[in-house]
RNA sequence: GUGGGUGUAGCUCAAGUGGUCAGAGUGCCGGGUUGUGGCCCCGGAGGUUAAGGGUUCAAGUCCCUUCACUCACCCCA
């Protein structure tokens, strides 16, 4: 019989690991709050057409990346490979836009992309996503990557770099578009294949190829930010003096760009260079255009997305210690003190005790040990002895100290001792 | 999708140019302590050496195929 494993990409979060995780999470969700964002749950498959008219038919992700099946022969379905046009699905089908003319909604949970996984690159991987819609005001564009690095120094994720651009609207983009495609025509025999397959579909990706030869040959290429149009620019400027007001240091990369089609003016992205090749941790960037790509009325939106797993690997062990995970622990020896510990238990656990009582048929021994393996600070031994004289013993785990409570006092004895620990 | 590296106990890894090489540490179970964890001592269980095929008197070791993991490209979080 062949063992049963994981699909290739997809990986299990051990107990081991699930303690960042929370705290991830927890820190996440608190620091949204601060925002005033809130919370959006959305599905994990959507209708494929969603993607295909959202994130840009010509895009890797759509084009190569994205988990699709036809469902029962009728309905082109796929998981989700990000969260934002999900989102903004689910405004424009409740008509939250409608209620509420500026909303900030954030979101966690898996993203799926059919890439070779790598490190730092799984098929199912995590996002924390923050999304601004309503305002195409330069302060919220600050106020958003303010937040996001807010997010990552409370997770103690401090040696990234903030880079930003803008990507001009729609205006901006076709003049530069031409301008690129001028520029690359002259250089078509420097470039590489890779370079000319990209010139004729995306001509903004070109920019960040690796071949030495056509970095060289894009040296004097035309940027964006030199076609932006007056309002595009007055944007991008103000952008940045906010981002500037608020002592955030950034970088202009006027080469960068972004995978998704659907992004407008602001365009951010953090990376840090102790992950290897997939150095970037969070991105996002503006998409006014979204909202009526999928048919709703105009909607500005601003948002980010955090790669969990890459952030994961960047958060430092004091910040996610694996303590104890049980108060005490009760060794029942014998049919007697088990009867005496089932209800104990429960009436430990109903006072937000963390208490476990050992399995039936072990040692004493055995049972110690089990307690001395989860690092539990006490444990109370319930034997036939000691239920016969009307007293239980409570060791202390640390220093091996015992003491004989009687079984009258036992819980007040026992909340009183581990309040003080907590102390 | 393309390329490189690696697959030996649950985990981390040993086994000169093919020839007692199937081992250690750790973890697990038991005993030393008939009811006291950690430290120490003793014992035990766990492997079709990823799978399949080939070369050879002989393969964990060499060759081929497949699979998995991993790193990089592509691309992105």
């Amino acid at each position: 019989m062949v063992k049963i494993t994981a699909i290739r990409g997809f990986k299990d979060v051990l107990p081991e690991e699930t303690p960042k995780w929370q705290f991830m999470e927890y820190t996440a969700r608190s620091i949204l709050a601060n925002y005033g964002f809130r919370e959006i749950r959305i599905p994990v498959m959507e209708k494929t057409e969603l993607f295909t008219r959202g994130i840009g038919e010509t895009t890797d992700i759509v084009e190569k990346e994205m988990y699709t099946f036809i469902d029962r022969g009728e309905e082109s379905l796929s998981l989700r490979p990000e969260a934002t046009a999900s989102i903004l699905r689910a405004v424009l089908e409740h008509n939250l836009h409608a209620v509420n003319p500026v909303l900030k909604l954030y979101t966690i949970g898996p993203m799926f992309r059919r890439e070779r996984p790598q490190k730092g690159r799984l098929r199912q991987f995590h996002q924390i996503d923050a999304e601004v819609l309503g305002s195409e005001e330069p302060y919220v564009d600050a106020e958003v990557i303010a937040l996001l690095m807010h997010l990552l120094h409370a997770l103690g994720v401090n040696h990234v770099a903030l880079e930003i651009n803008s990507l001009g609207c729609a205006a901006c983009r076709s003049k530069f578009r031409e301008a690129i495609r001028i520029f690359l025509d002259a250089y078509v025999h420097s470039l590489c294949p890779d370079c000319i397959r990209r010139s004729k579909n995306n001509p903004l990706r070109v920019f960040d190829c690796k071949v030495e030869t056509c970095r060289e040959s894009l040296m004097n290429a035309p940027v964006i930010t030199d076609y932006l149009c007056g309002d595009c620019q007055s944007h991008f400027l103000r952008v940045q003096e906010y981002l500037s007001l608020l002592s955030l240091s950034f970088v202009v990369n006027s080469r960068m760009v972004r995978g998704l089609d659907y992004y407008t003016r602001t365009a951010f992205e953090v990376t840090t260079d102790l992950l290897g090749a997939q150095n970037a941790v969070a991105g996002g960037g503006r998409y006014d255009g979204l909202s009526e790509d999928l048919g709703g009325p105009r909607i500005p939106g601003i948002g980010f997305a955090i790669g969990c797993e890459r952030i994961l690997a960047l958060i430092k062990e004091e910040h996610t210690h694996n303590g104890p995970y049980l108060d005490i622990f009760i060794a029942a020896l014998g049919e007697e003190a088990q009867k005496f510990a089932l209800p104990f238990s429960q009436l430990l656990r109903r006072k937000h005790i963390k208490v476990e009582t050992g399995p039936g048929g072990k040692s004493l021994k055995w049972l110690l040990k089990q307690a001395d393996r989860t690092g539990t600070p006490y444990v109370l031994i319930v034997g036939e002895n000691e239920l016969n004289a009307g007293s239980l013993i409570l060791r202390n785990m640390k220093n091996g100290e015992q003491r004989l409570i009687s079984t009258s006092q036992l819980e007040e004895a026992i909340m009183k001792i581990l309040r003080s620990e907590q102390n």
